[in-house]
DNA sequence: CGAAATTCGTCAGCATACTGACGATCAACG
DNA sequence: CGTTGATCGTCAGTATGCTGACGAATTTCG
């Protein structure tokens, strides 16, 4: 009983649940470092990604879009906004929405840091062979697909 | 120039790093359901089936059987040891080290949840083919273990 | 043996990420 | 037109996860 125990702890490295927060955790480290001339996280990059295709949108949506919570959102947006990044303002029509749009400055950053965001991810997966590769992120998208909509944030899919 | 930034920020979905923060925050979802009862968080988990296999851990060995931390350690045994599941003693030898171990109360509990955590698991990965699980699973191993080594928190790779 | 380097645990500070709750606002329905 | 329900943003609280810094203890090496 004890024994069994032990032998499924000694498995954690094969768990993917464990596996997949620790690649979370490296892909922040990496990221980190390609992006450091930029000072930005990876929810922030991903925010500024979503505001330049779609300006103005809310903050309820821009958290679906990017699959994080509506308190978060707000505290990114906080964060970007103290740095001249974004700017939000209350919608006249719809009293409860404040839209976010990209300033200038962060339209210029965001352009600056283009090849930064592409090498972090390419190094990600770089140990894996092209068909692997490929496989892999087509496995990704399809957990992330059949898995959402697991609590209060859910990502919203094209 | 815009248009190349907007189409590249479109591709969301298709970026890996977003993905796996994506993924790894439903694992989060999908643990907190399944172990409800237990009112523990993966890390917790994880921390409690090192200790079992391996008690008297002290700190530093522990984060980096993991791979997280000296900090976010301390603070997890700390919520442990407030509930109970773990105890904490200072290494007579090497008054540097604190040494861990699960109580009666955390091995007990730590028994009762092991189909929870399974489920979790299984969960994850369900959408999957068992070939295509097989092939995930191996693929998340390969990128885990060979971009191990970035930054302060290094996994200890068997 | 003694100074220098290393290691361990902790503290302060910051950035995700969640839940539950709240007031403000808007939409829907009778 | 007014009440009910839903939605938006925020607040408070909690849990990872990091960096930089520090004191205490140990190890290394001249």
């Amino acid at each position: 009983m004890q024994a069994m125990t032990k032998d499924r702890a000694i498995g954690l490295f094969t768990r993917p649940g464990f596996l997949v927060r620790r690649l979370h955790q490296i892909y922040v480290a990496i990221y980190l470092k390609e992006c450091e001339a930029f000072g930005t996280t990876p929810v922030q990059s991903s925010v500024m990604q979503v505001l330049i295709a779609q300006p103005g949108l809310d903050q309820a949506a821009l958290a679906a879009e990017i699959g994080v919570d509506r308190t978060t959102t707000s505290n990114v947006l906080s964060r970007l906004e103290k740095r001249g990044l974004i700017c939000r303002e209350a919608d006249p029509k719809d009293r409860r929405l404040r839209r976010a749009f990209l300033t200038p400055a962060g339209e210029q950053m965001l352009g600056d840091m283009q090849d930064a965001l592409d090498r972090a991810h390419a190094r990600l997966v770089a140990p894996l062979e092209p068909e692997e590769r490929e496989a892999f992120v087509r496995d990704l998208t399809t957990l992330v697909e059949s898995n959402n909509g697991q609590g209060r944030t859910v990502l919203r899919i094209l």
